[in-house]
DNA sequence: CCGAAGTCGATGCGTTTGCATGGATATCGG
DNA sequence: CCGATATCCATGCAAACGCATCGACTTCGG
């Protein structure tokens, strides 16, 4: 039986309704920080690279666990790390324990534009992330995030 | 002076921090949804006009205002309507009232579609989003995105 | 050992995206 | 009332994306 509607929402729905409301969240603030012209010579996506990869210890990853971290098909990452090597922003190494691997690294002035970029992003996230929430509710929101995230890698395919 | 490292973030730290988690958060759960190939004839993307349209007094809205909804260029949103169109699930209208105008109507078939997609991604949902967190953890974390994202309407650009 | 199966990253190709722009209508200021 | 400005949507075009596939290498099973 269905159960009559109710204040009390279900357990699916009340997913269903969190998953919206993080990810219209998103949405709305990766709009302003677009908007706000802060990525100058990079895309966001080529920043979020460059950002993983600058709290890497030695500035270094395998492509292929940097694949697990984007949001970006393989052929997708593959061909942006090209642009960032092109541009000299990281270069690319064998993976000597593994020859079918390549590792990028971040190099100086890889580093320096994830630096530069990153600082006026985060006077954006300032701006649009701070007046929202009081610290209290930053924390709650980051364990959350954190923990919804770390989830999924319990849960299977 | 710069503060001493401390064990206590600074403002601008916690809402960097938040920011970073939910953005990861909503990254993983994506690529989930993306590999329960939940999707069928439709991406994410078409997805989230045909959701947006459902929930529309009389399923139909400005394209304008589509837009503000959807995170997507105006040209791109123009042309994903145009294939959605080509594609029956959806249909334009002139806006009598602004010649300008062009409002989207979903058809018949753009509401079963959206009502198949979702069922299928709310079973996706369920399964990712669910044995996550408790009642008590979503109904916060959906607060907070809201708040989030809610806010952004009375923060100049 | 060796052959089969799996993993990793690059590339061809068609589709989709964003940016810049244009044409049409609406709104604003005098 | 009219010209100037702003808003809305469409379109040309180059860049970026995902899917399918391939070659190279590794791992697994006998």
């Amino acid at each position: 039986m269905t159960p009559p509607p109710s204040p009390e929402p279900s357990r699916t729905e009340l997913a269903a309704e969190s998953w919206e409301a993080l990810f219209r969240a998103q949405s709305a603030l990766l709009r302003r920080f677009a908007a706000d012209d802060v990525w100058s010579p990079i895309s966001l996506r080529e920043y979020d690279v460059l950002f993983t990869l600058s709290r890497r210890p030695d500035h270094r990853a395998r492509l292929r666990d940097l694949n697990r971290e984007v949001l970006l098909s393989q052929p997708s990452l593959s061909r942006l790390v090209e642009r960032l090597s092109d541009a000299g922003l990281l270069r690319r190494e064998a993976d000597r324990s593994d020859g079918r691997g390549t590792i990028v690294v971040l190099t100086d002035a890889g580093l320096a534009m994830q630096r530069s970029v990153g600082r006026r992003h985060t006077t954006s996230i300032r701006r649009y992330v701070g007046p929202a929430l009081d610290d209290e509710e930053l924390r709650t929101l980051q364990r959350l995030c954190d923990k919804l995230r770390l989830a999924q890698e319990s849960i299977p395919d």
